[in-house]
RNA sequence: CGGGGUGUAGCGUAGUCCGGUUAGCGCACCUGCUUUGGGAGCAGGGGGUCGGGAGUUCAAAUCUCUCCACCCCGACCA
């Protein structure tokens, strides 16, 4: 196995050879494209799991819509067409010939309307929902999917930016703008449990500018985090969508007054991008370091008997450590490949297991396991008598890893009033800035223009005549983050 | 689509300028033996349309032409 690239050393580096050598992921054939591994997948599972219970409790269904969607769709609202056109995979045609063994498209295959690879769904399932609401007793609806979507991107990275990713599209239409903005602030809040008390990230949390806004959105709350690079990344939406998609859909409803009225929207997702976060704010020049909670494995149990000394009493002895982390319900397993222990040592390391057990003929004789924690690389010898106080040390995993992280953003991020210095700053390190801004398209443009920095997320709405905009000195509307963003 | 670069075994590369043995090496892989508490050692072995095509030559990985693919920077995207 080939050592990774230091962090210190070149970051997008050492972020791709964790990916490859830790076994999450590799490169499909199709430029952009992502084969996820079992070991990757099964990390992707569990925060699955944890997300659609989550999904699930709030009162959202599941189901499934198609992956292809009639082009005249996105015609249908203006500003998602504007977002998403240069970005669509296009089927054209239903046929090849084989000539020679070569394949060509056959032209008298050629579909009268071409089809689109969805690139999100909204269009396709407000075109359903006008078949499904007709009174205020359809409503609301709540729907959710775990589906792949297809976004045609110039330059792409492992699981931050693929041409196809997984995701769940959550969607929802309401019969009032009170209740689809509760929706939306709801599922900001679920997404803010997730990332961290699941996947231990801190997160910065706010409305997008108008420039930063999803297409065809009213408004766009933004899970920002940061990661070891101190660049941000946007690792979940949630969208309300207004009557947006109502209009361009022609869905209405009647009242209880008989009064036919307009329907509210929402949509929000979060898609294995979020991998591509935890390694980032996790990660160590070891590898990986992944959250207890929705760690593959929160044990990995290493034997160590070179010359199978009292091999059945030993095996039983291992096998006994096994079923006892087991029932305390941690997800555990034995490494007994052939790979000495030292590549197993740092194989775990890679794969970011939290906790570690060693087990050799020293613990044999004496009752006791020797346990290694990933996070602080702290080990100690305790007697198997004890295997039941993991439980906790995987909690307190979990906290401490939240609690570096948070420490770390917060030691990364820096309020300032000056331009200057915030050119300054941004020129010679990543960081995150929250400064005032006037709210114009204008000033995030410059500021984007001269720092590359643009404006993460609004944290508030100010109306105090002392406070100035940090880029043109205008009365400031919102304290905003800046940020070099991914 | 502009500017630059690279194609040699699964991966990484030497050789290319200046044509000349059987295309060399590391990792990975296979077999055997010895090993195993922080990335094991030794021995043996398998694997190559040198990106494709055409040309020059007694002779091409090497020179010429051409096509293709990919990468980086920009543009685009977030």
């Amino acid at each position: 196995m080939a050592k990774i690239t230091k962090q210190s050393e070149n970051f997008s580096k050492w972020y791709t050879d964790v990916i490859l050598e830790a076994d999450l992921a590799d490169y499909g054939p199709v430029k952009g494209t992502m084969v996820i591994k079992p070991y990757g997948y099964s990390l992707w599972g569990n925060v699955k799991r944890v997300l659609n219970n989550m999904i699930e409790e709030t009162g959202h269904e599941n189901a499934y819509f198609p992956l292809f969607i009639p082009k005249s769709f996105l015609e249908k609202e203006a500003k998602h067409v504007e977002g998403f056109a240069k970005e669509c995979a296009v089927v054209t045609h239903s046929k090849l010939v084989s000539e020679d063994g070569i394949l060509t498209v056959d032209p008298s295959s050629k579909l009268e309307e071409e089809i689109i690879v969805r690139p999100t769904s909204e269009t396709i399932i407000w075109h359903m929902f006008k078949k499904w609401v007709t009174s205020y007793r359809d409503l609301p609806i709540k729907i959710n999917q775990w589906a792949n979507v297809v976004r045609w991107e110039m330059r792409t990275r492992l699981f931050l930016r693929t041409s196809e990713f997984l995701w769940q599209e959550g969607h929802t239409a309401h019969a009032t703008k009170e209740e689809a903005i509760k929706e939306t602030l709801m599922i900001v809040d679920m997404y803010k449990s997730l990332f961290e008390d699941h996947l231990a990230i801190p997160t910065m949390i706010g409305r997008k500018s108008n420039m930063e806004r999803f297409a065809g959105a009213d408004e766009t709350y933004s899970i920002e985090t940061m990661m070891r690079d101190k660049k941000a990344l946007q690792a979940g939406t949630s969208h309300y969508l207004g009557t947006n998609f109502g209009t361009a859909f022609d869905v209405k409803f009647q009242s209880k007054e008989n009064k036919e009225q307009p329907v509210f929207a929402t949509s929000w997702g979060v898609s294995t991008r979020m991998i591509g976060a935890l390694i980032m704010v996790h990660g160590d020049d070891k590898g990986l370091k992944i959250p207890p909670r929705i760690a593959p494995h929160q044990v990995v149990i290493i034997p160590i008997n070179p010359k199978n000394e009292e091999k059945k009493k030993f095996d039983n002895y291992v096998d006994t450590v096994h079923s006892m982390l087991k029932e305390s319900n941690i997800r555990c397993s034995i490494d007994s490949s052939n790979n000495s222990p030292g590549f197993k040592f740092n194989n775990w390391e890679l794969k970011g297991a939290p906790l570690r057990i060693d087990v050799g003929l020293k613990e044999f004789k004496s009752g006791n396991v020797t346990v290694c924690r990933r996070d602080t690389g702290e080990k100690q010898e305790m007697p198997i008598k004890s295997l039941n106080t993991l439980t906790s040390t995987l909690e307190d995993i979990q906290k401490a890893m939240y609690d570096s992280a948070n420490i770390f953003l917060e030691e990364n991020t820096f309020e300032l009033n000056d331009y200057n210095e915030f050119k300054k700053l941004l020129s010679k390190e990543n960081c995150f800035i929250k400064a005032y801004w006037d709210g114009s398209d204008a000033s995030e443009l410059k500021v984007k223009e001269q720092t590359k920095a643009t404006i993460r997320c609004i944290l508030e709405d100010v109306n105090d005549p002392n406070l100035k905009c940090i880029f043109s000195g205008e009365p400031a509307k919102h304290l905003v983050v800046f940020a070099k963003a991914y």
